[in-house]
DNA sequence: GAGAAATTTGACACATCTGTCAAATTTTTT
DNA sequence: AAAAAATTTGACAGATGTGTCAAATTTCTC
């Protein structure tokens, strides 16, 4: 998947890279997939356009290498679950890191479904292969809990899906999460506010009473 | 917001409009608000790209009339919400809904999200202005059980935004779910399981039991 | 079925985007 | 500071997309 196989870069071109796929980030999270054009990234980055086909061959190898990057971090964030943990406590760590991010970087969360929702050209053997083993291996956990009793029997792909769904809506639909609220920007508020809904939604609804 | 005031239509323009806009749904939901083109657009229709440039001037025009009819749609669910019902029984009603028409017609909230990602556009006033009053008013249906201590004191606005991430996922996100469940396409099992994971959270999550 | 109105088409001008190349410039190495 | 390597630039060809227009065709009206 990774492109530069642990070749040494320069300064420069260390530099370059960073604020080139920032760029690329910023203008795939604003005008999607197929909205993303070099020079658009070239004008936000301020370096040219035909520079950026030298640390880029092409328009796919730039947004490949900004989504390897989205995928990276979305990857990271299973780390944060312990099986032998407290469900409750594990679960609302989760929640609470996805939805963090998802205020602070939003743009992460949108690059990601921009290319799911063009048919994940770019990283579907990605997904298919190393996404869907670490996701399983997570289900597992969740399978643990549910075979113990601390958790509610329901299938455990569908707690993860509605997880995300639930925290990462506030990315994807932050035009919309604006515009409803009649806000300027999604501050600590609206945080605080959709941190007490999903938590009551899943520690409530998935977590077992104990006795 | 519509642009044909009542105009009687021909025949052949019904036909070819809803023919048109169809294919503008299919084509915005695949490749998203930027990367929809009137080629696109014809070659799927079948209708020639110069004579979709009679009945939509602009691309604009073309974009903006498929979107109108995915906020209709999307207006019309908030109707099956009676503030007289029971509250478990009505949020599960509009939940099954929601879920159904994620399942069925993945294509309305892909269009819908595409619009909303590309930061609102074309229908910014009309979020801002139509959809805001029937939102709060939806609103002020789930204060009432608040208030009556029916559901738990959450704000009401994300219990919405909540059930429209939880249903809506499993359209935007689409091609995530198909390859992370290894399947190839979302059938009746995979509508099953999220049906239960969501009123899972929703009922024992949010409604009080009764005492 | 003739004339009027509506619909459809093909050719065109203009704009934008991609990717290539050789030359110019800057940075690093010796 | 000279030579080598890395980086940056501007000019270009080819592809795709938008919107306009007049002419051709089809459908409707009487």
């Amino acid at each position: 998947m990774e492109s530069n196989n642990s070749v040494p870069q320069s300064r420069i071109q260390q530099r370059n890279v960073n604020i080139i796929l920032s760029a690329a980030m910023d203008v795939i999270a604003e005008f999607g997939f197929h909205g993303t054009t070099i020079g658009k990234v070239a004008k936000k980055s301020g370096i040219s356009r035909t520079n950026i086909h030298y640390y880029y061959p092409t328009r796919n190898d730039l947004i490949m290498a900004a989504i390897v990057r989205v995928n990276e971090d979305w990857y990271d964030a299973f780390r944060l679950v312990d099986a032998n943990g407290d469900p409750g406590e594990e679960l609302m760590k989760y929640v609470t890191a996805k939805l963090k991010s998802s205020f602070a970087h939003p743009r992460f969360s949108q690059v990601f479904i921009s290319e799911i929702m063009a048919g994940a050209p770019l990283t579907k053997n990605y997904i298919k292969n190393t996404m869907r083993r670490v996701f399983r291996d997570a289900c597992q956990v969740l399978q643990k809990w549910i075979d113990e009793g601390k958790i509610i029997d329901v299938a455990p792909e569908h707690i993860f899906f509605m997880i995300w769904a639930m925290t990462q809506y506030y990315a994807d639909h932050e035009t919309a999460v604006k515009l409803l609220l009649d806000k300027r920007s999604l501050g600590d508020d609206v945080y605080d506010a959709a941190l007490e809904t999903i938590s009551a939604m899943i520690v409530k609804g998935l977590i077992r009473a104990e006795h």
